[in-house]
DNA sequence: CGCTTAATTGACCATAATCAACCAGGGTGG
DNA sequence: CCACCCTGGTTGATTATGGTCAATTAAGCG
């Protein structure tokens, strides 16, 4: 099986073979991590940069009132703390929302990337870049759309980042995730999540049947959440 | 007057004489924009970055509804679209939230540096990951916070990122925006937006006589809007 | 098999939206 | 010069989306 790291890559440019044999080089064995346990804690400064490649994983950030902030879910292939190569400082921390095999990227290599492989360079800046994206849908959902659009929109993004990588085809995807986890994520209570969960069942947008989720009508799951994958970046354009 | 670009840049680690000079010489002759014009359109494919000299800018989102979502305020000294070097396309859309001067940078210069000069190249990545930690801060005080946390966050942003500019100091700034922005940024109507200015007025938090906004107690307007500035990363830390 | 967490449902509440009206200020055309 | 218009600021009344509280059932786990 290609990394997943690879296959997304690939996806928006040429990966040529030197490069992923550098890619290869760079990682540190694979570990395990435990639901629920921290991946990388607030406010660290990391030595590496983790990436994931089983399972699914959550930069989140906690408020004061013991309430919780998903800023995004990350799939296989992508790395949670990339950015912390140049920020030093975690500005969130990072959790496993189901069990998830990761690999450390020392940033000792990563900076070599930056001096000897521009192109590859630009193939990692590529990928925070279209972090950024990814929270500025999260931004424009949580801000003027409602529970409904801003779930569907969560649907379509996770279907679509999943298939990119091989995990997700024919409008099926798993979702091991609990009504509270979404919840956070979505900005919405449990509670709410779960009537929003019943509202998508019963209008026949989608069947739900944990942890699988399949979208019965793509078209209309598109139009609610008013989801336009441009910002998945996922043309091959050289960089 | 340095270029605020350097000076921003200057704040996180040591440009050097060269930089400086490869950074003067990337950019094209400076132009003005009017208030409410567009300076990059969404989904085009720009083949410069457009850095902003001064005023204010925004990226923006539109909705289907009409409603818009602005995503990111930007100040002198902050590229708009950095990112459109490796995204080609662009997910959103930028305009002149008044009168503002800006330069292009050509994506043909923008990618020679990342040929030629690493360590700069990292200085530009870095920029696009604050924007990525900006956004999530967003998230956060959009998903978890009411609206008076929410506008006490913005502020106290728009303070710190201005003040590294030299664009506000002793706690004023100067905030030339309309409250129907301030709410498409705030992800709030324009007569809640008012209402939160009338309290936050009333409860001497800051005093606010447009355009110019005095933060009278920081302490708690940092409080209010649980404000870390961990995410702008104004500490000098070799890149 | 008990314990903890998640899913579900109902009742009630609150933050913020919408609707509406009015005023102020700046710009424009007659 | 000035009436008119448009946008923005302000305030009140009403509505709605979604939160909180609470209780019950279901499910995963040691």
């Amino acid at each position: 099986m290609m990394n997943p790291l690879v296959e997304k890559l690939s996806r928006r440019d040429v990966v040529t073979d030197v490069e992923q044999a550098v890619l290869a080089e760079l990682l540190d064995p694979p570990r395990a991590v435990a639901a629920g346990e921290d991946i990388v804690k607030n406010h660290s400064r990391p030595d590496h940069s983790t990436l994931l490649l089983s399972g699914l994983a959550a930069r989140y950030v906690y408020l004061a009132d013991g309430g919780r902030q998903i800023t995004e879910i990350g799939v296989p292939g992508d790395f949670m703390d990339l950015h912390s190569l140049l920020m030093k400082q975690m500005d969130h921390g990072v959790l496993a929302l189901t069990e998830v095999t990761v690999a450390g990227a020392p940033h000792g290599k990563l900076r070599a990337i930056t001096e000897d492989h521009p192109h590859l360079t630009r193939l990692l800046w590529l990928d925070t870049i279209i972090d950024a994206a990814i929270h500025r849908q999260w931004l424009a959902a949580m801000g003027r759309r409602n529970g409904l659009g801003r779930f569907a929109h969560l649907i379509a993004e996770l279907y679509l980042r999943l298939e990119t990588v091989g995990l997700a085809r024919d409008h099926v995807l798993e979702l091991p995730l609990s009504q509270p986890v979404l919840g956070d994520a979505l900005g919405l209570s449990a509670v709410h999540v779960n009537r929003l969960v019943a509202e998508m069942r019963a209008s026949g947008m989608l069947k739900w049947t944990h942890p699988r989720v399949e979208i019965l009508d793509w078209d209309r799951l598109v139009e609610v959440a008013e989801f336009d994958p441009t910002y998945l970046r996922l043309r091959k354009e050289a960089v």
